[in-house]
DNA sequence: CAGTATTTGTGAAACCCTTCACAAGAGTGA
DNA sequence: TCACTCTTGTGAAGGGTTTCACAAATACTG
């Protein structure tokens, strides 16, 4: 295990090294041992210095001549990512996308494992999504603890969100993935990434409306 | 109209303009006329500077000594995002994340108006979703095309999304927006974007893992 | 209406991330 | 073993984005 401190590992950085790891998971599929950085650029449309950049942050995980054993690297990946183990997640809010969320397969597989939904509808609470019966959000905090929660995803609406963040974090909870589209307070020791599918669209938008624009002053 | 012609927007700055519209939204909503770029930048943890230099891309929409109008600076953002307007867009794969997103309400309050959902499971088609019913995918070509479809949600399994993929662009479709956790192969004409919600989860894993080793070499 | 307080818009500087380029290591074949 | 090929790991260069800092413009105050 090539050890190596780290000082700051960029965003990007991070997030491509989520895309290495789905990347290796279809190559050894695929029945491949080893894959160079420049296969593994060419697949994810990046540049083989890029890919050995970021692997270097971390250690050296290659042979040279031969590039990197593909089973190998993916565990190093999972262990960098600390996606190797089990998280304890809690979902807060089912509705739409809460509700599709508990059943989505990509988190399960990399590990993510919901074992606490909540919701304050009495209509919702009691009903069983994919084997896991909705508690009532007033017994969130006493349950979050119980279950050694460290992970919360919310996906309550915008208007409660604030209120239901603060509570979440009450009951210790040190990271948050939020879907609702609003800018939640936290405090420093509290880790928050937010999601909003609707500023992809906007993307889109954007660019099919300035097709052109990106040639003349 | 402030109109200036765009070199190279940076991907970052486009995500900015989303944050910033949502922004003002709710400042609107509190009753804001105006807004400094200290202001926004505080509620959106960034920078002053980096809120006027990303609008100085397309304009200048302040007054000095005052700051921006609210309500007329949203409009010129949803001008530049190109989402001033209704897009239609169809969904492909009425799965637990497709099915969210045709009720997904964020979508259609910023003019994304879900015209089309297609699925290939018999049991699917013809059922009704939020007043839209599930269309054959093997007449999918045509009705895009009928539709006039501008943007495509790829909701489908991984294996078929290549396939999926091929089929939309032939039908003259060029802005894609991909769930599907692969990494697909479009024309240069075509705009891709991914999703993928176990990446920001896998971030929030990393930072816990890493808290600590922030600091030494 | 003059003086003061704000705040924008923007070149320049600072910073960070990506790409380049090459030495060094490892495999391959004669 | 030697020559050749391939590919990593990494300082340095390059490019791009963010922050700084300040002139210019407007609002506000007495």
């Amino acid at each position: 295990m090539t050890a190596k401190k780290i000082r700051k590992i960029s965003d990007s950085t991070i997030h491509r090294l989520s895309v290495y790891y789905r990347a290796l998971l279809s190559l050894e599929k695929e029945g491949y041992e080893t894959i160079s950085s420049k296969e593994l650029a060419k697949r994810e449309k990046l540049t083989p210095a890029q890919v050995r950049k970021d692997l270097s942050f971390f250690g050296s995980f290659g042979t040279r001549g031969l590039g990197y054993p593909v089973k190998q690297l993916m565990q190093q990946i999972a262990e960098i990512l600390g996606i190797n183990r089990v998280w304890n997640v809690a979902l807060i809010g089912v509705g739409n996308v809460g509700s599709a969320l508990v059943s989505y397969k990509e988190f399960a597989k990399q590990g993510f494992v919901i074992k606490q939904v909540f919701d304050n509808d009495q209509r919702k609470i009691g009903s069983n999504h994919k084997g896991i019966v909705v508690s009532d959000a007033s017994d969130m905090k006493r349950l979050l603890i119980e279950s050694d929660i460290s992970i919360v995803i919310l996906t309550v609406p915008a208007s409660v969100a604030q209120l239901v963040c603060d509570d979440v974090i009450e009951a210790g909870v040190k990271a948050i993935l939020n879907f609702a589209p609003v800018n939640l307070r936290v405090p420093d020791n509290v880790l928050l990434r937010n999601e909003n599918m609707a500023i992809e669209l906007e993307h889109l938008s954007f660019s099919l409306t300035n097709k052109d624009m990106l040639l003349v002053e």
